[in-house]
DNA sequence: CCCCCCCC
């Protein structure tokens, strides 16, 4: 395989940061000497593996990232060691005291058998940390001067700044800025070039640990993502600075590791904003990439876990009107339901929030392109916005204009199929379905709960057995958390919470055996199930065990012969290796004697009773 | 320094 297949020199240009620039808009062709893959935090909700390659040139190696857009080409086996590439479009920054290449566009041309030449290493060039990132003594006007410069249209200089307008314009493509992926703690001066994808409301708190208030963004260029947040005065200084579908200048931040347990965000680190945080507005985005998504049809829906997280577009049929809801925290904010459809021929029901709930209008069945949105299992399957979550409405790109002419064409007048599973309607989950009842022989028959999704069922039954060790559990008073506590020398101790309560606030958890005419079932069921069955909280039960075993037991026999109607899910289980289904008790009824007299009239009155 | 994401 000869050397001069490759773009020789080219490493080592790319590693001295006065050349970077000039590169920027070649192709050159490199071999890739090794493929890493780099994991990512696994308990991510949305974990992102990367991977790390090594570039030759044939005289010399670059060390190199793949940008996660281009994973599959080396889950794929297409790129592996000793490929050659061609480099479509790249970045070179300082990362880390080492310069470092990520790969946006690549072109995979052959498959080598062994290493060309003999490549070696590069060391760093002299001075190089006072030069690079490039734009470490620049000010964001001054790239928006660049920028404009380097972009074709003429109008965005009018609006450049007057500080802008002082400085000198750079030729070529306009300035390097730091790529969001090369962001880390290690470095200093840079700034990167990203659009908002999504801005938050502004939140207030008030803890144990104070009070306060905060936003949260997120940006994002061609190498990736990063959420920021803002706390207080810096609030005040940004807030307004920044408009989601934007594109700023971003400088001054602060990089921290994320907790990435409480964000979908795809970066290891976030950005702390700060009052003296410099954010500019670059004017010429044009050309600058939007959400990236990677769709899934909604028929897919029913593969995939609850509270995982997708993209997805569809055509909204159906739109909801905007109500007012108070959370259990007491919080009141705004939702609204959309019903969309896809040409899977599927539809689902998707939940917006506060600003996106109220700003949304229905005209003409819009296509909504959905990033980030979490799959929910109420009734089958629902889709439901986060605070990561981004919501576009008729996006131009091609998957938005071909379900436009497919919805206009013939999908307007389909019949789409729900996850709504078939033996309880929308909404039917939690609610006692008279018209549906089913006999514990039927639910059997019908396997409900046997194959991967979950069914719901109505069934009146007796109470025959209710197991009386372990009724009970100590959990924390927190209102809204309900996690079992654990008795400490300090007091029972909330995990979750993170503090100590005198006293813990005992919740039901019940298994019992119950039947009716046709056969017996166990189900189970949680504190309001044990509080319509005892008629007093799990605290004075556990209360009167402690004084009174007898009194206990006689109490627990009592439930016994008790025949109520219940709303349960069946869902199937794995414990101890062993597979069952299990009922879950959602809602227990005392029987309202004339509600069912009521019932049995029409029953009787109707024609298939004559 | 938040980290709630609700409901039916």
């Amino acid at each position: 395989m000869p050397t001069n297949q490759l773009t020789a020199g080219v490493c080592s240009l790319l590693n001295e940061p006065q050349h970077t620039e000039d590169l920027l808009n070649s192709t050159p062709i490199v071999q890739i000497l090794s493929v890493k893959k780099v994991h990512s935090n696994p308990n991510a909700p949305n974990p992102v593996d990367r991977y790390r390659i090594i570039v030759s040139d044939g005289e010399h190696f670059l060390q190199s990232m793949l940008a996660t857009q281009l994973n599959h080409f080396v889950d794929e086996g297409k790129i592996q060691k000793n490929t050659i590439c061609r480099l479509d479009k790249f970045t070179c920054n300082m990362v880390q005291e080492k310069r470092l290449l990520i790969v946006l566009e690549i072109s995979v041309l052959e498959q080598c058998e062994e290493k060309i030449g003999s490549p070696a290493g590069l060391q760093i060039p002299p001075g190089d940390a006072a030069v690079t990132p490039s734009t470490a003594n620049q000010t964001p006007a001054a790239h928006h001067t660049a920028a404009a410069t380097g972009g074709a249209t003429a109008s965005t200089s009018n609006t450049t700044t007057p500080a802008a307008r002082g400085q000198g314009a750079r030729s070529g493509r306009g300035p390097t800025t730091f790529p969001i992926e090369g962001l880390s703690p290690y470095q200093n001066n840079w700034t990167i070039r990203a659009r908002v994808t999504n801005k938050s409301d502004i939140r207030t708190w008030s803890n144990q640990r104070g009070e306060g208030k905060l936003f949260n963004v997120t940006f994002m260029d061609e190498t990736g993502e990063i959420r920021g947040t803002a706390f207080n005065l810096a609030v005040d200084a940004l807030y307004d600075k920044l408009e989601e579908g934007k594109v700023y200048y971003v400088s001054k931040a602060k990089v921290n590791l994320a907790k990435k347990q409480f964000s979908n965000v795809a970066n290891e680190y976030e950005l702390g904003l700060e009052k003296n945080t410099e954010i500019e507005e670059c004017r010429d985005s044009s050309s600058f990439p939007v959400v990236r998504y990677n769709f899934i049809d909604l028929a897919k829906l029913q593969e995939m876990a609850k509270d995982s997280i997708c993209d997805v577009i569809a055509v909204v049929k159906e739109t909801g009107d905007a109500t007012e809801f108070t959370s259990k925290f007491g919080r009141t904010s705004t939702k609204r339901e959309l019903t969309v459809v896809d040409r899977s021929g599927y539809s689902v029901r998707l939940t917006l929030w506060a600003k996106n709930a109220e700003k949304f209008t229905n005209t003409d069945s819009p296509v909504v392109a959905l990033k980030g949105v979490k799959v929910g299992d109420f009734g089958g399957r629902n889709l439901s916005m986060s605070s990561s979550s981004t919501l576009e409405i008729n996006p131009d790109i091609p998957e938005c204009h071909a379900l436009r002419g497919w919805f206009d064409a013939s999908g307007n007048s389909e019949n789409f199929q729900s996850h709504t599973n078939s033996f309880s309607g929308a909404g039917g989950a939690a609610t006692f379905n008279r018209s549906e009842l089913m006999s514990i022989e039927e639910v059997k028959a019908k396997d409900l709960g046997t194959s991967d999704k979950t069914d719901f069922f109505s069934t009146r039954a007796t109470v025959m057995h209710l197991k009386a060790d372990n009724i009970a559990y100590p959990a924390c008073p927190t209102q809204g958390c309900n996690k079992k506590v654990f008795d400490q020398h300090d007091g029972w101790r909330c995990e979750k919470c993170d503090r100590s309560f005198e006293k813990p606030e005992y919740r039901y958890i019940i298994s019992m055996a119950v039947s009716d005419h046709t056969g017996q079932a166990w189900f189970q069921g949680f504190n309001e199930l044990g509080e319509t069955l005892f008629q007093r909280p799990a605290n004075d039960l556990v209360a009167i065990r402690e004084r009174d075993e007898a009194k206990f037991n006689k109490l627990v026999e009592d439930v016994n012969g008790h025949q109520f109607n219940f709303t349960c899910r069946a869902k199937q289980d794995t414990y101890n290796e062993t597979t069952r289904v299990r009922y879950g008790v959602q809602k227990i009824l005392p029987l309202d004697y004339a509600e069912e007299a009521r019932h049995l009239i029409e029953l009787l009155s109707s024609p298939w009773a004559q």
